[in-house]
DNA sequence: AACTACTCCTGGAGGC
DNA sequence: TGCCTCCAGGAGTAGT
């Protein structure tokens, strides 16, 4: 699923095959993708405007635009992007469904974007969760707000200091959860926060408010390091539960029945706040 | 504050 | 081979 390895990687590929182009036709077939907000405008719209840049909040991606309206992205679980430059060369990111060197379109590209030059940018989703709004420029500030975004763990603003006020507030929530809370901190999802509690020596379960100051530092760099290390190999690489590692990337998601890399421990799996989580029993000890 | 459940969706997996 | 059922899960909302 697409986090913010999987997001920085799109809004890189995005920007690399159309930004300073024009859009000249602009297709969705599916009509509930696209949510118009504050703006009578539809996808239509979009055609003429040249694209400025494209920016990312966590897993949100703003396509600007030199008119309105604006694109807002969230490729939720399973959303994919792919460009097709005019020589052919051609990027995909997001969700690896379909597979990146399919013909396109496929069943489930819902978007295609034409640009003046030839390049074309596709949309795939088959599973529906993915969401597009258009929205005015004056605007998009207040509606990444109000998503209520907590700090993401690149923010500078994330000290261990504010990290251990963070969590002194929420202290009797399990780590695993809080992780995935985006108004915690925002761009992990669920491989990423199994990521970084096993790289922190963390067991899921353990409460916010238990942790020493070595363990929230511990903490505060894995969180980081896990999403450095995803985003120069284009994130995760995860196809019907089955992890592809990639330079030891991941060490934990999707490796059930798998040797901890770091003790040859097994790892195991088990359903925490709904979600699948994979841990090593031995680095990251239960609580009591 | 913490938690559970429900919604949106469909491809893939498992049972028989 | 085919039908059936179940399941994953990011974000949002509602209820306890």
């Amino acid at each position: 699923m697409p986090e913010l390895p999987e997001v920085e990687t799109v809004r890189r590929i995005i920007e690399r095959a159309a930004v300073g182009k024009r859009v000249v036709e602009a297709v969705c077939t599916r009509p509930k993708l696209i949510e118009a907000i504050d703006t009578e405008l539809g996808i239509e719209r979009i055609v003429g405007s040249r694209l400025r840049a494209v920016e990312r909040r966590a897993k949100w991606l703003t396509l600007r635009f030199d008119r309105d309206p604006q694109i807002i992205l969230h490729l939720r679980m399973t959303g994919q992007i792919a460009t097709i430059l005019p020589d052919g060369t051609r990027e995909a990111g997001g969700h690896p469904v379909p597979a990146y060197d399919a013909p396109l379109p496929v069943k489930s590209t819902h978007l295609t974007l034409t640009f003046d030059d030839g390049t074309l940018v596709y949309l795939q989703d088959p599973r529906h969760f993915a969401r597009l709004a258009l929205i005015p420029e004056a605007i998009v500030g207040s509606y990444l707000d109000e998503r209520d975004l907590g700090p993401e763990p690149f923010d500078q603003s994330l000290t261990a200091a504010r990290l251990t006020e963070m969590l002194a507030a929420r202290g009797r929530t399990k780590l695993k959860p809080l992780l995935l809370d985006q108004s915690f901190v925002s761009g992990l999802g669920n491989i990423y926060v199994d990521e970084a509690l096993h790289h922190a020596l963390l067991h899921p379960e353990r409460r916010a408010g238990s942790l020493d100051a070595a363990e929230i530092e511990r903490l505060r760099v894995a969180m980081r390091v896990v999403l450095e290390e995803a985003i120069p190999i284009g994130g995760a690489h995860i196809y019907h539960g089955k992890a592809t590692q990639i330079n030891g990337f991941p060490r934990v998601h999707a490796r059930k029945g798998e040797a901890c890399d770091r003790c040859g421990t097994t790892i195991e799996k088990y359903t925490l706040a709904g979600r699948g989580t994979y841990f090593c029993p031995h680095c990251q000890p239960a609580p009591e």
